[in-house]
DNA sequence: ATCCCGAGGG
DNA sequence: CCCTCTGGAT
């Protein structure tokens, strides 16, 4: 039973593999604190959007003191346009202050202190662990989460926890970095919410929910 | 379980 | 109009 599925997971990674060889964050960064200001803001939030407003903010707030020391309408101002906007901003400026207090102004390494900053949890940790420290960690998101039912890894009903925990037993540890990329590509690009392109998918043979 | 919450697509 | 987009806090 575990042994058949392990072969399924082998033609999956190959199969998206195929489909998006080079799959990689989106998010422009250029420090470990926009990277997190980045991802932070990306909930519920297409990455093309965020994109949109990092620019201004980051130049505006270059470094953690700057952003402790921001007034929230500023913040407000700047990344009005992506949902959410009010928690963010309230979050942001509250997580410099938590950097700044807390960890002497640098960003946070480990999973349980980073999850102690406002507005990050497992999965914003697990994405910044992964893109900025290179520790394989498997964030589960919407298309991680959906991907993964339709093809048959995990029940609907999983928790994004559980959905991770299948995952990195399905996947062997040196795969969990890039298998995360190529699942939110294939998700987003392929295997989409609402018009997956199931007619030309290399998986459909595998897939539990298939829409022709 | 519910709230937050704008842009883009269908 | 409705649904979805790399969620987190209460």
């Amino acid at each position: 039973m575990a042994k058949i599925t392990q072969e399924v997971a082998k033609t999956i990674y190959s199969e998206i593999s195929s489909l998006f060889p080079d799959a990689h964050c989106e998010l422009n960064y250029d420090s470990d604190l926009h990277l997190l200001m980045a991802i932070m803001l990306s909930a519920q939030t297409t990455d093309a959007s965020v994109n949109r407003v990092t620019k201004a903010l980051f130049e505006k707030y270059p470094i953690v003191t700057d952003l402790a020391n921001a007034e929230l309408a500023d913040i407000e101002a700047l990344i009005k346009t992506l949902g959410l906007y009010k928690n963010k901003a309230k979050n942001l400026k509250a997580l410099g202050i938590k950097i700044v207090n807390d960890f002497k102004g640098f960003i946070p390494s480990t999973q349980d202190d980073l999850e102690s900053l406002p507005g990050v949890g497992r999965k914003t940790a697990n994405v910044y662990l992964s893109e900025w420290h290179k520790i394989p960690r498997i964030a589960v998101d919407t298309h991680v989460k959906r991907v993964s039912y339709r093809l048959g890894l995990s029940l609907e009903s999983d928790t994004p926890e559980k959905v991770e925990i299948k995952l990195m037993k399905l996947f062997p540890e040196h795969q969990w970095i890039e298998i995360h990329h190529k699942l939110i590509f294939f998700g987003r690009y392929f295997c989409k919410a609402k018009k997956p392109e199931c007619k030309q998918c290399p998986l459909l043979k595998i897939c539990k929910k298939p829409i022709l």
